[in-house]
RNA sequence: GGGGCCGUAGCUCAAUUGGUUAGAGCAUCGGAUUGUCGAUCCGAAGGUUGAGGGUUCGAUCCCCUUCGGCCUCGCCA
């Protein structure tokens, strides 16, 4: 075999006069009929090869019949291209190799597609054809830029004492959180593993076990619907620290992403990076992961709308509702029917019952800014003074306003803000806005099981000074819980650990969970923690958003190798698939038809 | 589980209120071609309109069912 001297994207104008053999695949082929040009591509670039047919005739011959994607060798010499022929657009476009001998390693199909198409070809079919989808050199960027994510994490963790550790695949159900994926087990029947939503409760023991430092690029699994920007398997950055409170977890932490974004984009972020309390985000931005590369601030208008004679407003907030606006710079361009039918409709989606608006203009009379819009006669003309002042608005600019409950409102808000921010041109996709999201609460209400829930997870410890609260108020403990938002975007997440075995059970009776019910679950965990548990605390990333970040995608597949559908099929290996039933009764297992498949069969038997 | 968009040649798309033989570009195949680089020129082939059913004289188009893709709500401690 014609074995490569060096890679395709490689010879300079400096190798001219060397012999030189590359392998690669055709990714083009210009016949003259008298010279052939290829384009021959591997990993590193695209590089001509030249086959004139009176120096070498039999060469000349068979470059004839390649075709694209067939893998070659070829072995010539470098020399420059002529006055005027040099291509700019190749790294190596000032030379090219005048073919003496050529190899055929490997003839290919036609593929499905183009790989250097410009054409976007739809992604079910880039799903089947991975293999080719992912010769494209944007896909081979983004494993690229994904490994070098990972290897700069693996490097400076290791330079900083981490110690990357394993844990295992196969664990233990826990029924709260996201649904399991379940593994069958064959030696006990009947029983199941599960594999990790993330390595939480081994890390932890890990700190127990005094190795002070862990980092783990790790697959977790949580078997919930997918979206854009998540499915059910993905890959964390998990981390835990021994000795440490919040802020050394946040800064050792905050060092890598910026070194991250540095290497990869060369973009500056300052550090340390800001903090903003999950309390006046969710007032601000209606969210706990702000996109601060635009204002466009949610305003309360609570107190002004009360005193209106809009009945929307006032029943809302007689009934212990809030109303909430953003003021939309120049958005009186909006026509009636993209606000009531556009914007409307996409509040309502999101569980608001309407949309109430204000345009900003000028008074016909007095020229003083005023509010247009048809309810505009329920406000007088001092609270519309007070509502142009309380959203700063300007002439041209248009009001929206969510009258709710404080989470639907929020709900509805924060999204539209996004949508609007977007729509506007304010999201600069070049800025990165980094924040630590701080002081969430521990707890919120569920009102369906009459209980509270964990924000984070159960093993995050309160703020001390709001321990005593876990009696008397549980409800307002803030946590000591951290996350890292970037442009709207949750990359990553921690939390310093309860070490006390006392407050751990304290915060699940307030979780309803039972002290049989904690054993169960977590009995090995709870164990642990009575001996002699160091203060200690993590943070996981998410990896595959993180590098969406870095690639400008808001396809979480885009920067996955093998990715899963919508369904959760993998559309090259047609995974999952039915199974043989020796299979099954090794595990013990039966499969049971769905309900309609046994109705149907029911009735064509009767 | 709910809502929305989509499915036509290998790929990306078109096709008038429901009306002749379902078209185009690229790719493919054949031929031509003296330096191209998204080569060019000439020609050819390529279709169960995702599948099944219904309405109709007639369905790519309307209706129902179903499969698949994407987005989204729920869900994601």
């Amino acid at each position: 075999m014609l074995k490569r001297t060096q890679t395709c994207g490689q010879p300079r104008i400096s190798d001219v006069g060397q012999t030189i053999i590359v392998n690669g695949w055709v990714n083009s082929y210009r016949d003259h009929g008298n010279l052939v040009f290829i384009d021959l591509r591997d990993r590193k670039g695209l590089v001509q090869l030249v086959f004139d047919p009176e120096k070498y005739p039999q060469v000349h011959k068979i470059a004839r019949t390649l075709r694209c994607e067939w893998v070659i060798g070829a072995k010539g010499k470098v020399r420059p291209r002529g006055q005027g022929m040099e291509n700019p657009r190749l790294a190596t476009g000032q030379i090219e190799v005048a073919v003496e001998e050529l190899e055929i390693l490997n003839q290919a199909k036609t593929p499905p597609f183009e790989i250097d198409g410009s054409a976007s070809v739809g992604e079910e079919t880039r799903l089947q054809y991975r293999y080719i989808d992912l010769r494209r050199p944007e896909m081979l960027s983004k494993l690229a830029i994904r490994h070098r994510v990972t290897k700069i994490a693996r490097d400076y963790y290791d330079s900083n004492g981490f110690w990357e550790i394993e844990t295992p695949m196969l664990g233990k159900s826990t029924p709260e959180g996201a649904r399991d994926f379940l593994v069958p087990s064959r030696l006990y029947k009947g029983s199941f593993y599960a594999l990790p939503q993330s390595p939480q409760l081994f890390k932890q023991i890990l700190m127990v076990s005094n190795v002070d430092r862990y980092f783990q690029i790790v697959r977790c699994f949580r078997d919930e619907d997918p979206r854009a920007d998540r499915q059910a398997e993905f890959t964390q950055i998990d981390v835990e620290m021994s000795f440490v409170q919040s802020e050394e977890v946040m800064r050792m932490n905050e060092t890598l992403i910026v070194r991250i974004f540095k290497e990869i984009l060369g973009v500056n972020v300052p550090l340390p990076i800001r903090e903003m309390t999950y309390a006046q985000s969710v007032e601000e931005y209606g969210i706990d992961r702000p996109d601060l590369r635009f204002e466009m601030k949610l305003k309360t208008i609570t107190d002004i709308a009360s005193a209106c004679s809009f009945k929307v407003f006032t029943d809302t907030v007689k009934k212990g509702g809030i109303v909430k606006g953003l003021c939309v710079p120049g958005g009186a361009k909006y026509s009636r029917s993209d606000i009531e039918v556009g914007f409307t409709a996409f509040v309502t989606d999101l569980g608001a019952k309407g949309l109430a608006w204000f345009k900003v203009a000028p008074d016909e009379t007095t020229g003083k800014l005023g509010l247009k819009s048809s309810i505009a006669k329920f406000f007088t003309p001092e609270q519309q003074q007070q509502l142009i002042t309380k959203f700063e608005a300007k002439n041209d600019d248009l009001i929206l306003m969510v009258a709710d409950e404080a989470a639907t409102v929020n709900k509805a808000l924060a999204p539209l803000r996004v949508k609007l921010g977007k729509e506007l041109g304010l999201c600069d996709s070049n800025k990165f806005e980094f924040v630590w999201v701080v002081d969430f609460p521990l707890f919120e209400w569920n009102v369906n099981e009459n209980r509270f829930d964990s924000l984070h997870h159960p093993f995050t410890a309160p703020v001390p000074e709001d321990l005593p609260k876990l009696e008397t108020d549980p409800g307002h403990i803030r946590s000591q819980a951290y996350d890292l938002v970037v442009n709207g975007s949750e990359i990553g997440g921690g939390s310093v650990r309860i070490h006390d075995p006392q407050v751990q059970a304290k915060v699940f009776d307030l979780l309803k969970i039972t002290r049989q019910q904690a054993q169960d679950r977590f009995g090995f965990f709870l164990k642990a923690l009575e001996y002699g548990a160091p203060p200690h605390g993590g943070i996981a990333f998410g990896l595959d958003r993180m590098v969406m970040l870095l690639t400008n995608t808001d396809n979480i597949r885009d920067v996955i190798a093998f990715p899963k559908t919508q369904r959760g099929q993998c559309l090259l290996s047609e995974a999952p698939s039915t199974v043989d039933q020796s299979q099954l009764d090794e595990l013990n297992l039966r499969v049971q038809k769905h309900l309609h498949q046994m109705e149907e069969k029911e009735k064509s038997g009767s």
